[in-house]
DNA sequence: GACCAGGCACATC
DNA sequence: GATGTGCATGGT
């Protein structure tokens, strides 16, 4: 067992990586995330989301909807002080302007505006490209490659690294890149498994880790650790 | 009133 | 490279 970079894999860690996907998939069964009826509402929940709930996302997002400007050509030509207030419920709404917009130019630069055209790259050069948006760091730019566009990547947030490390499969302070690489090579490269993975680790930290009492009762708790 | 939520960029050391 | 800080709303 090899991780991405070539390192050895333990198979204690794939085991359990595989133990706590089944344990949860059944608990939950399927989540179908991510919550955007169209590939630009998925990237646009997927900037919207950064350090914000998922609730007062929903709201901006309902927003641009109901505006209209959920579309890459409305919301490319809308003026900035527009665009922050119907995203002004999600949160660093200035900031979030300003990243929304450095997206679309490079959608618009790069692809005419064409997200299936944006798809089409290679994932690993689009990956890279995205990266270099300002606004879109690791977590967000594989939000958009899995969720968005389908693609075989996986999603590390701070509730992925809370879970591993308190199942000892981490060190604390281990990178995205690392812990990235566990899950890649511990499973088979499906975004589906992908998928539905990083929403099971999502809805288990929302039911059972920010809530102390509930702890007890989380799906995970009889998992043997070595 | 304090703390947290599905991050990121930038400044400073 | 590691650490600190600003960005802001709405729920608990």
């Amino acid at each position: 067992m090899r991780t991405a970079d070539g390192k050895k894999q333990s198979p204690g860690k794939a085991v359990l990586i595989r133990d706590i996907y089944s344990v949860l998939d059944r608990h939950y069964g399927d989540l179908k995330w991510w919550p955007g009826e169209t590939p630009f509402e998925v990237i646009v929940g997927a900037i919207l989301t950064q350090n914000t709930s998922w609730d007062n996302v929903a709201r901006a997002v309902a927003n641009l909807k109901s505006a209209g400007m959920l579309c890459p050509f409305r919301l490319y030509s809308a003026p900035p002080g527009r665009i922050a207030e119907l995203i002004r419920p999600s949160g660093y709404y200035n900031v979030k302007t300003m990243r929304l917009r450095h997206f679309l130019h490079f959608l618009h630069d790069g692809f005419g505006g064409d997200i299936d055209e944006m798809f089409r790259l290679d994932t690993l050069e689009l990956r890279t490209l995205l990266l270099s948006v300002n606004g879109i760091g690791e977590e967000t730019a594989d939000s958009i490659l899995l969720y968005a566009g389908g693609k075989p990547v996986f999603v590390v947030d701070a509730y992925t690294k809370r879970l591993l490390q308190r199942h000892w499969i981490i060190p604390e302070g281990c990178s995205y890149a690392g812990v990235k690489a566990i899950f890649e090579s511990c499973l088979p490269p499906d975004p589906a498994v992908y998928n539905q993975f990083h929403a099971l680790i999502v809805q288990t930290g929302k039911d059972f880790c920010r809530k102390k009492p509930l702890c007890g009762e989380c799906p995970l708790r009889l998992l043997n650790h070595e």
